[in-house]
Parts: C-alpha cells; sequence; structure tokens
DNA sequence: CTTAGGG
DNA sequence: CCCTAAG
C-alpha cells in the first residue's frame, strides 16, 4: 500500500520563462475525449487573471525541472519534491476545476471578459430571491388567515376547515425555515460582492452539465509548484510516471476572495492541523469557530460569513489537502471523522494512522509541501445516494489511480455535485410524481394503488429530509417535502386526500365500463364539486321537494344529472356529509378507515332512491347507469348493497321514530327520516316488504305527506 | 356481465 | 365494501 512514488518530470524539460500552466488530465481509458482541464491563469497585477493562452501552452515544453514534489502516498511517506516555486508562486493561480459545478476555463475566461454578464446574473439571482420571499409570505399570509379563522370559529361546525389549520401548521414552519435561510443566504450574497465568488454559485449550471459527463469526478488538483506544466494523464494504469500537479488545498478559494495572501501559493502556505485533532463536526461550529477551522485548515484568513460555503470550503479542503488526506480522516455530511471510526477502514491503516497524523504535523511546520496524489474518489452520499455512488465510482475507474491501499477503502470522499443531487432529486421527484400520475391513471390495479400515493409518499420520503436547493448556490435546504408537493394545489389538503383515492378508483371504473362519456367533465372534477359543494352548504331544504322535478330530469337528461341544478339541492343535505368526511380523514390518516370506504352522500342516496323508484329495485346496472353516470366510483353492487342498507335501516329505525330526525345510531350518515320513509314506500310498492309493515308504513307516510314537506 | 346474497 | 355463486 504505502508507495512512495518518486516523482520526476518525465519529459518536462526546463522552462526558464514560466509563464502559466495547463494541466490536462485526460481520461484515455475512456474513450471520450471529455478531459479534464486544469488551467493556471496569470496574475497579471492585482487580482486580474487571465487564462492560460495558447502560447502559454506551448511552453509546456519549457518546464523547469529543479523542483521535485513530496507525494504523500496515503499514509506512507512522503517522496521529496524540492522546487523553487517561490518565484513564481505568486505570479499564478490555480483556477479551481473542480467537477463540482466549477466553471472550467473556458468559462471563466468569458465570464472574466465579460463582467456585464456577471452583473445580469447577479441581478437576475436577486430577482429570484425577492420573488421567491414574496411568494413563500404571500402563502403564508393565506395560511395564517385561515389558521385564525380556523381559531375563531368552532371548529365542530366548520370542520372542513381543519384542513386548512393542518396546511397552515404545515406551512408555518415550512415558510419560516425557508425565509431564513434564503434571507441570510442572500445576506451572504449581498456581502460577497467577489464576483468571481458569484461566478462560482452561478455557473454549476452550465458547467456540471461537461464536469458530469466526464464522470462526475473531482479531480483535486492542485498546484505546487506553479510552473508552466501539462500534464496529460494518459498512461495512469497506476504508474505515476507523471507528475507535476500537486495539491494547493484550495484554489478556488485563493482567486474568489482575492486575498493577497491566496496569491502566494504555497510557500506562504502554512496550515496548522494542530486544531484539528480528533473529530469534527463541521455542523456544529459556528461561523468563528469556522473561520478558525478554515484558517487552520487553509492557513489564512476569510472573511465569507456563510457558514454552507466554509463548511464546504474547508471539507472540501481537507478532503483535498494531503493534510488531511483520506486516509486520515472522511468527511461526512460535513463532519469530518477520523477514519478510526470508520469501518471501511482498514485495520492497517488504522495502525498508520497516527503516526501519520504526528508525522504530517511535523513536517509542516518545517515547511515542507506534502502532497497528496490520490486521485481515487469515493462519493460518500448519504442515504439513498449510495446506490447511485457505486456507478459513479465504476464508472470512473480511470480515475481510481488509487494506491493499494486506496482500493481497500482509503478513498477520497467528497460530497456530490449540486448538480447530481439536483438530478438525483429531480428524477425521483419524477418517478414519485410519475408513479402517482400512473397510479392515477391506471386501470387495472387501481384497487391497490389508489390509496397509496397519498399516504405512502412522505413516509418514504421522511429519510430524505431536506435537500440541497440550487438557488443561489449557497446550500438553501429545503424540506424534500415541498419539492415533492410542488405544483399541487395546497389550498385544500383534505379534500386532496379524500379525494385522491376515489379519483383513482372513479378512474379504474371508468376505464373498466368504457363508458361513452357523455360527462365533458374528469371525475375528479365533478367529485371535487361535488364535496366543495357538499362542504360549502347547509341542509336548508327538505330533499323530497324536488322530487317531481327530479323526475322530470331524469327523463330529460339523466346523464347529466349530476352537473345540474340537481346537485344543487342534491347537495343541500351534506353538511352530515362533510361532517361524516372530516371524521374519516383523521382515520384515513392513521389508517384505521376500512380500506376503500366511500360514505355514501344523501345525494346519493337521494340518487338511489330516485332510480329505484323509477326503474325498479333490482335493476341496478340501469340504475347505475343513468343515475349514477357520473358516480362511476359506485359499481351496481355497491347500489344495490346500499339499498340493502337503506331498506334495513327504514324498517328497523321507522317504529322508534316519528319522523323527527336522523336518529340512527351508529351509521356513518345519520339518512334523513323522509328518505327512509320513501324507501319503505318503494320498498312496498316493490313487494320487498313484509305485508305485516304495510300498514305502519303507509301511515307514516301519510303523516310525512301531511307534515308540509310538500 | 348482472344480480343476489353472505361475510 | 368485498367476494362469490348463479343466471
Amino acid at each position: 500500500m504505502e508507495t512512495v512514488v518518486a516523482v520526476e518530470y518525465g519529459e518536462r524539460n526546463k522552462l526558464e520563462n514560466s509563464s502559466a500552466t495547463v494541466i490536462t488530465c485526460s481520461d484515455y481509458s475512456k474513450q471520450i475525449a471529455d478531459p479534464v482541464v486544469y488551467k493556471l491563469a496569470r496574475v497579471v497585477g492585482e487580482g486580474i487573471y487571465i487564462p492560460a493562452t495558447d502560447d502559454d501552452m506551448k511552453a509546456e515544453d519549457s518546464i523547469d525541472h529543479r523542483s521535485s514534489l513530496h507525494f504523500v502516498l496515503d499514509n506512507s511517506e512522503t517522496a521529496v519534491c524540492s522546487s523553487n516555486y517561490d518565484t513564481f508562486g505568486q505570479e499564478f493561480m490555480p483556477i479551481d476545476c473542480e467537477l463540482e459545478g466549477l466553471f472550467s476555463g473556458v468559462f471563466h475566461y468569458y465570464f472574466l471578459m465579460a463582467p456585464l454578464f456577471v452583473a445580469i446574473f447577479w441581478f437576475l439571482l436577486l430577482l429570484c430571491y425577492l420573488s421567491f420571499i414574496a411568494l413563500l409570505g404571500f402563502i403564508n399570509v393565506i395560511a395564517l388567515f385561515l389558521h385564525f379563522l380556523t381559531l375563531c370559529i368552532p371548529a365542530s361546525r366548520l370542520s372542513f376547515l381543519l384542513s386548512f389549520k393542518m396546511l397552515s401548521r404545515v406551512a408555518l414552519p415550512i415558510y419560516a425555515s425557508m425565509s431564513i435561510l434564503v434571507a441570510s443566504t442572500l445576506l451572504v450574497h449581498l456581502n460577497e460582492k467577489n464576483i468571481t465568488e458569484l461566478l462560482k454559485f452561478e455557473e454549476p449550471s452550465t458547467q456540471g452539465e461537461r464536469s458530469d459527463a466526464a464522470g462526475d469526478t473531482i479531480v483535486d488538483l492542485g498546484i505546487l509548484n506553479p510552473k508552466f506544466e501539462e500534464v496529460t494523464w494518459s498512461d495512469f494504469d497506476g504508474q505515476l510516471d507523471q507528475s507535476g500537479f500537486t495539491k494547493q488545498s484550495d484554489p478556488l478559494l485563493g482567486h474568489a476572495e482575492s486575498e493577497p495572501s491566496t496569491s502566494t501559493v504555497c510557500a506562504s502556505w502554512k496550515p496548522d492541523f494542530s486544531t484539528l485533532k480528533g473529530d469534527i463536526y463541521l455542523d456544529n461550529l459556528s461561523v468563528r469557530e469556522l473561520h478558525a477551522t478554515f484558517k487552520a485548515t487553509f492557513g489564512r484568513e476569510t472573511s465569507v460569513k456563510d457558514k454552507q460555503w466554509l463548511k464546504r470550503r474547508i471539507s472540501m479542503g481537507l478532503s483535498n489537502s494531503c493534510d488531511v488526506s483520506a486516509t486520515t480522516f472522511i468527511i461526512e455530511n460535513n463532519k469530518l471523522q477520523k477514519k478510526d471510526n470508520v469501518e471501511d477502514c482498514n485495520s492497517e491503516d488504522k495502525n498508520h494512522d497516527k503516526d501519520y497524523v504526528t508525522g504530517l504535523e511535523g513536517r509542516n511546520v518545517s515547511g515542507d509541501n506534502i502532497l497528496s496524489v490520490g486521485h481515487s474518489q469515493t462519493i460518500q452520499m448519504e442515504g439513498h445516494f449510495s446506490g447511485c455512488s457505486k456507478t459513479v465510482d465504476s464508472a470512473t475507474p480511470k480515475h481510481h489511480i488509487a494506491f493499494d491501499d486506496d482500493t481497500q477503502g482509503n478513498k477520497r470522499i467528497r460530497k456530490p455535485t449540486r448538480r447530481y443531487i439536483e438530478e438525483v432529486s429531480e428524477s425521483d421527484y419524477q418517478e414519485y410524481s410519475g408513479r402517482l400520475v400512473s397510479s392515477v391513471k391506471s386501470s387495472g390495479n387501481g384497487q391497490r394503488t389508489r390509496v397509496r400515493p397519498v399516504h405512502n409518499i412522505q413516509p418514504i420520503r421522511k429519510p430524505l429530509v431536506t435537500r440541497q436547493d440550487s438557488l443561489g448556490g449557497s446550500g438553501i435546504e429545503i424540506p424534500y417535502v415541498s419539492r415533492i408537493r410542488r405544483g399541487r394545489p395546497r389550498g385544500n389538503i383534505m379534500s386532496l386526500m379524500i379525494l385522491q383515492p376515489c379519483g383513482m378508483r372513479m378512474a379504474a371504473r371508468l376505464v373498466k365500463k368504457t363508458h361513452d362519456g357523455n360527462d365533458p367533465q374528469s371525475d375528479d372534477e365533478i367529485e371535487n364539486q361535488e364535496h366543495k359543494a357538499a362542504t360549502a352548504t347547509g341542509w336548508l331544504q327538505h330533499p323530497l321537494i324536488k322530487e317531481s322535478e327530479r323526475n322530470q330530469q331524469y327523463s330529460e337528461q339523466s346523464a347529466d344529472l349530476n352537473n345540474n341544478s340537481d346537485d344543487g339541492h342534491m347537495d343541500s343535505y351534506a353538511d352530515i356529509d362533510s361532517d361524516d368526511n372530516i371524521l374519516t380523514v383523521p382515520t384515513a390518516k392513521g389508517g384505521i378507515r376500512r380500506k376503500h370506504h366511500r360514505p355514501w352522500t344523501l345525494s346519493e342516496v337521494a340518487k338511489l332512491v330516485e332510480g329505484v323508484s323509477r326503474y325498479g329495485a333490482g335493476r341496478w346496472s340501469e340504475i347505475k347507469r343513468i343515475a349514477f353516470a357520473t358516480c362511476s366510483h359506485r359499481t351496481s353492487v355497491d347500489l344495490k348493497d346500499k339499498w340493502r342498507n337503506l331498506l334495513r335501516a327504514s324498517f328497523a329505525q321507522l317504529p322508534a321514530e316519528k319522523g323527527v330526525q336522523n336518529c340512527k345510531k351508529h351509521s356513518s350518515i345519520p339518512i334523513p327520516a323522509p328518505i327512509l320513509l320513501r324507501v319503505r314506500a318503494l320498498a312496498e310498492t316493490h313487494s320487498q316488504v313484509s305485508p305485516d309493515l304495510k300498514a305502519v308504513k303507509f301511515r307514516s307516510n301519510m303523516n310525512y305527506m301531511k307534515s308540509g314537506y310538500l
């Protein structure tokens, strides 16, 4: 494992007039000519960087060879590398070309040459932030209003408002956290006037594409000696004959902050890792501590106050840095851990760890540059990313110039790129939404899937609590749920929960039946209307008043029965219905409610009664086709069952009550007495009733007639 | 497929 | 509401 590689500049030759350095890391093992180009820009004056030009490229041949490199190969010793980079150290700046969404030389060049674009980007970003905040605020105001509304009005009366209450409960924390995050990042960005910093945050979208195509690997190369050279990783079959690239811990930071100290590359670079003993939990550190850590890591101060950024930088720097190369620490979720704590660390490494660290410190003090050349990376991700990391890893074997023990687990670890995260989460989102849609659309297995999407998504999603949103690039953490629910009407969670299963089932039934649709409206819409009306209106009229009217409607337009004025008075019963719905929803949440139970609304009952009165009991298919044309979730069997129940109820109840009210004991829907009476009447006319009840029924029926409903 | 009935 | 048998 510990391999000491004596690095030599093989084909590099003398270079006296060094200009810029271009390190090209091309994957030859991959046929794709997609080399990752590392460029060194020349620093002209103060803070102005000029990418390596072609002329500079030519100078590649002439490379000063007086330098030697120190390579730290994992736990092994360091190879000697002495170079007189000091003279050049301040002249060149490496441009970080990490694939973590940073720019390539091309973009860098382009944007540096056109600051106008930068300004535009910045402006757009600001605009996005503002609109985002405004939108969130608006949503929250609504949620707040509804919340207080529910507080003022007795919930028992307007139980449907409970949904809004829940909504507000959900929306408030989400909004609070999001707004805080957005505001903080906004402030940070306002403080960070640096153009390159902005670029760094905005470019990943464009740059990431190429980067990911290259295999989504970070090749953290730094430049130890800022000399001019081109390193082509052509033969990377484990041989390390190529050289000249080393690590500078944080090249990007160097030019991003334009600090004078950063321009001194390696000479003045004295990280003090003595402060980094033990486990470092970046998440727990305050900004000040992060600054300290930053200084310890990079040997210089920083003015950045963005915690996320600092953490990222530090972790990146540490992982990239030779001092805390992958052999000693692993970085996981912004948590820097000694590898001893990690299982996958092989025993041999463990043995070396301590000595290694102490040795490192000593060397650092001595001022030597210790370099890590390991290029194997592992993308260590949390939770569901683990599966993908394998693929990425295997897809980039070429970068696996690991030394022997690298293959055993001493891999450099880094977080996935932003774009990667976004892609994965996006695909996940699509997958889930697709699942939802498909389950809605699916006709065959509607029974199995109709409930699941609503209730199961969140539990599934739970493990992945937050995701990093690319907005602003500074790591806004957004609950994953919000993304899932994106584009979905937040207004009516209740109806969503209730109607979703129904919609699916209805769709299933609809397809099954292959009705020639006489209803242009989708079932969901109809159901929505129905429930809205049900929840919005109270029971004002007696249903039977319109009986004759409805009969006419049956004859005229039976198909459109539900869409017209029929609904108006039909659903006038529906406060009870809505009440029931509300009561059943919590049970649905808890899963107590029966599997596919859908309570019968009074309008449905009335329709059923009407249908029976017209077509007679037993002709369920007929009734279903005509009276329940729009209620595709009720099958003829359902109608039959319901009728049976109604019959039972009517004959069980009528002797006890005197046409007063809904006194049904344990039924979810108290059925008004008039309906029961009518059921009985119909049953009698169809001779479904034992003759001994006829008299009673008839009398009560007369009573009902007299009581003034007519 | 529809209906009737039991669970 | 589900399942099944009978027509």
